[in-house]
DNA sequence: ATGAAAGCGCTAACAA
DNA sequence: TTGTTAGCGCTTTCAT
């Protein structure tokens, strides 16, 4: 399996290795002719530029890590995942990046899965030359000890108020006023909101008070309950409203996965939704139409978001400014469940 | 930015850097004294090794590929990528291999995304060592191109009966097979099945035989209608069905997702399921506890056959042997929908 | 048990 | 405009 080399181009095209070097690289003075002969002679030869020299030679490497943190990877069916993920690979690649994906939890099964040393550690073996960070659960300690890596990090759907990375993220707190303000708008008085807490730094933070503020504003009952952004957390929240008899005439879940769960516990307590209750949820990810009621939600552009954070990714790699950290309009979208 | 070298773990433990080398290479010969002495070295400076000198002096890459084709990554959510990949990354990051992923994608967006050609390119430019290709449409013609690239390749949910290479999957026709089944013990007599077709090599087929085989020796109607997998298909598919006449007692879904698009076709008919019409899906998403009602299905392993691709790839990289196909068993999970 | 020499494939700096 | 020299950080001979 020995592959064609600089060299063996060169001999074939009869002239130095430099100059199929140079003629690669778009170097300006060359003679059409000769360029011309050696781009046949690599066409001739299949020949294509071994990275691992280049990467060695050029000390930088091609490869961007999307890291997701505190994500388990055995909670499989996330739809957050996807979108960013995708949008983040396809963006990379346009600017002729690769992009290597990894998982990094803590808890019991730590054992088999990268730490933050992990991640540590491919950096500086030079597996890819910067991360960004998608996550809900990177303290501002963790933050500053990455810093100190001198890794090029760009945080994602997170940040921490005292540190300097750029970060980018949406408007969550404006979004979940336009929610507490639709359900308003809809006569609903007595709101109750399913969101994970204690997730300092995180997008549930904006989202907790944005929903605070937008119903004292608007003078109605607010209450939060607690959900961990799973079906399954937002089906027992729900459930739990009604059997300890809170029954608030809103639920507003931190999530549409939560909103989901929410919704089948509702038809399973017998209660017509969004008539004796409204249910809402955020995201819009693709299932949030086929729900019975369709989910009333706010649109996030995760896509929109994964793009930019490659983009300041590219931007802190190649330059020595810090590019500027984004955050993200929302919308409302109304449809049948509130 | 410049990074500790062999070299100076040398200096610095007072040896030559050729013992520091085999120290980190575990080689047999080396005083206990010495060795503990040059990894303190190595702990002091923080040294670690520089992966793309590593892969350029030992011919070898540490990389994975996990490529989908066909899959439109715009097509964000579904949670089949979801899946296969979180189970394909743990695997090989347990293995010591990281992971980059590809979408290739042909149509009209091809010209912004990777074709043959640049999972090719990255191949040889030695981006990755081999590649799970995982997706529902390469052809025979495609997969015998890739063989001459001498690609370690490792097919994944398709493969193609005139060619060699290892591949994983399912069994679909029997999985089939047992949901018809359900749907006759439940009474059922005419089911039609919402399918994408013209698949070749793909998963559908064996979901279309397995369905057909079962209907024919339970005698029962069969018909099927085209999807592509998406919820909106499934909504469509379903409402087809009922506005133009046909209105089997079962509908049958390739996948879960179009099963749900379905259900809420039937919701928006007024239909009552499973009263006026059974429904079922393929794949037991985490979705498919929480429609309403609640989906039967067929369980898919994706996860474990995620894994044993990895390993079959891992198992080809290092031997010369071709690694066993698998064809995982399928069981049928029973809900309320059907 | 350890050290010295050579070279993986490439590019930057200089010379011609 | 092109060719020569040197070396990125590492491992594989081979000598000591």
């Amino acid at each position: 399996m020995t592959r064609v080399t600089l060299k063996e181009v060169a001999t074939h095209a009869g002239v130095s290795h430099q100059t199929v070097s140079n003629v690669l690289n778009n170097h300006p003075s060359i003679r059409p002719q000769t360029r011309a002969r050696v781009l046949s002679s690599i066409e001739a030869l299949d020949y294509h530029p071994n990275q691992a020299a280049k990467a060695l030679r050029e000390a930088r490497v091609t490869t961007l890590c999307c890291a997701f943190y505190g994500h388990d990877p055995e909670n499989f069916t996330d739809p957050y995942r996807n979108l960013v993920q995708s949008a983040f690979i396809a963006e990379a690649q346009a600017n002729g990046y690769s992009v290597t994906t990894e998982f990094i939890t803590h808890g019991p099964d730590e054992s088999t899965l990268p730490s933050l040393d992990g991640l540590r550690q491919r950096f500086m073996q030079r597996q890819f030359g910067g991360v960004v960070i998608v996550g809900t659960t990177l303290t501002p300690e963790q933050y500053q000890v990455m810093a100190a890596w001198k890794l090029p990090i760009v945080l994602f759907d997170h940040h921490h108020p005292g540190t300097s990375a750029t970060w980018i993220s949406a408007d969550y707190e404006r979004g979940m006023e336009l929610l507490v303000d639709h359900h308003v708008t809809q006569g609903r008085t007595r709101l109750t909101l399913i969101l994970p807490h204690d997730d300092s730094g995180s997008t549930s933070i904006g989202r907790r008070i944005g929903f605070e503020r937008a119903c004292a504003r608007a003078g109605v009952e607010a209450a939060i309950v607690q959900g961990d952004w799973s079906y399954e957390s937002g089906y027992q929240a729900m459930r739990t409203l009604w059997v300890d008899g809170q029954r608030p005439d809103a639920v507003l879940a931190g999530n549409d996965r939560m909103a989901a769960g929410a919704m089948r516990a509702a038809h399973d307590l017998a209660l017509n939704v969004p008539d004796d209750v409204a249910v809402s949820g955020f995201d819009d990810f693709e299932f949030a139409l086929y729900t019975t009621p369709s989910l009333t939600t706010i649109h996030i552009p995760h896509g929109d978001m994964a793009r930019q954070a490659v983009r300041a990714l590219l931007a802190l790699l190649d330059g020595n400014e810090l590019p500027e950290s984004r955050v993200f309009p929302l919308s409302l979208v109304v449809r049948e469940s509130a």
